[in-house]
DNA sequence: TACTATCCGATAGCTATACTCTCCATTGTG
DNA sequence: CACAATGGAGAGTATAGCTATCGGATAGTA
């Protein structure tokens, strides 16, 4: 087990603490006390702590989406399951049906079930944005939708690129709940790129340069 | 006081932590035990309520941001504070090189400062990319920057068609914070979209069906 | 066989966060 | 003037995510 320890510079008093959440499979024993951990026991304990840091999922949430992708079920499943793990459990009656309204509008076109946890999400963003008083003067809902279609498209062809279930079944899980921290991550650059671009005066942090491919 | 919370659905008790923690600004007393409230305090309590609930931020993270919209700093400081107050502080050396060199391949032609919080909280994710195994194959980081893109340029016209310091300011605040979670919202619905474009069986979560127009 | 070191597993404890409750002097109101 | 309500301050509570300790068992060594 230290071995584990030393290599994933996790503390074992953690590691046992994930087996026993159910977050990493119980090892294979040798004897009632002796354990064997093999490379495939390291790739786990790593996803754990990406879900969990980068990721920000709760104990429970990482247990779910672990639990499917060692489940058997076909891909498509575990997409279900990743997304419901990431969000928070909403239904209908949790937003309004304008905010549902505008969310459809500006997703026109799109085969979403009525039920699908982003869908949900999003309208209750909407009623927030709405209750904080602000309009949408600019469709910047039609516009973030637009940007979202761009995304799910790479998300899918990403894991198109995988072969196996397994495999895909993992960059599922990882496309899915490391997306949100690249895409967050990488709009803030932007944001700076664009407000730069637009105003002469950039902000206080020192040097802003243009970005060359290094 | 109460007036506050029935009209906000927030405990009083809530209330009045609130204001301790800096949240809130105190109210302005009539008399040593008596104190009123006008609608500035009610929008911002729902402010906060947003930031905390939707926009999920820390306590600590929300007094950060309320404070850079009451400063009388510039709009664009008030960007940069957000955008702090959003990430956790990474610094160049929690990150590798090849990650940074990565982000900066995929955002070539952006006027980026080498500190943004986003750049940096980017590249840790393309490292824990990277350390779970898994390789960009379909293009996935340039396909997000380019999405990322799109919904920074909507962000600066959403907030560029508000009149006012005041008004810019809280428009930024409010987007940064509810566009993350406005995004994945739409990315996990585009994703079903996608999917059942290009999968004859859609997962079990009942009837999926095009989307009209409401 | 004795000794030591390590390991597993279970339990209890710790720390941070976000509230929530209790107390109490004060005070508007009838 | 009685009296419920108010505002403010500090202590208390609930949950999440670890972390530390203890007890029993076993492998290695001599």
């Amino acid at each position: 087990m230290s071995e584990l320890s030393a290599v994933s510079g996790t503390p074992t008093a953690t590691i046992k603490f994930y087996q026993r959440e159910g977050l990493l499979p119980p090892s294979d024993k040798t004897a009632p006390n002796q354990a064997d951990y093999g490379p495939a026991h390291v790739a786990r304990l790593q996803l754990i702590r990406a879900l969990l840091g980068v990721g920000k999922l709760s104990i429970a949430a990482a247990a779910e989406v672990i639990g499917s992708i060692d489940s058997a079920e076909p891909v498509l499943y575990t997409f279900e399951a990743a997304q419901n793990a990431l969000s928070e459990h909403l239904d209908e009656s949790d937003v309004t049906p304008d905010a549902l309204a505008i969310v459809d509008a500006a997703t026109t076109g799109w085969r979403v079930s009525p039920g699908n946890p982003g869908r949900l999400a999003a309208a209750r963003v909407v009623d927030t944005f709405g209750a904080l008083g602000q309009a949408d003067e600019a469709g910047w809902f039609d516009r973030y939708a637009a940007a979202a279609l761009l995304a799910a498209e790479a998300d899918l062809d990403e894991i198109a690129s995988r072969s196996g279930r397994d495999a895909q079944a993992e960059t599922v899980v990882v496309g899915t709940v490391l997306g949100d921290a690249l895409f967050s991550g990488l709009r803030r650059a932007a944001q700076e790129h664009v407000s730069s671009g637009r105003h002469p005066a950039p902000p206080h942090a020192a040097s802003t340069r243009p970005n060359g491919a290094s």
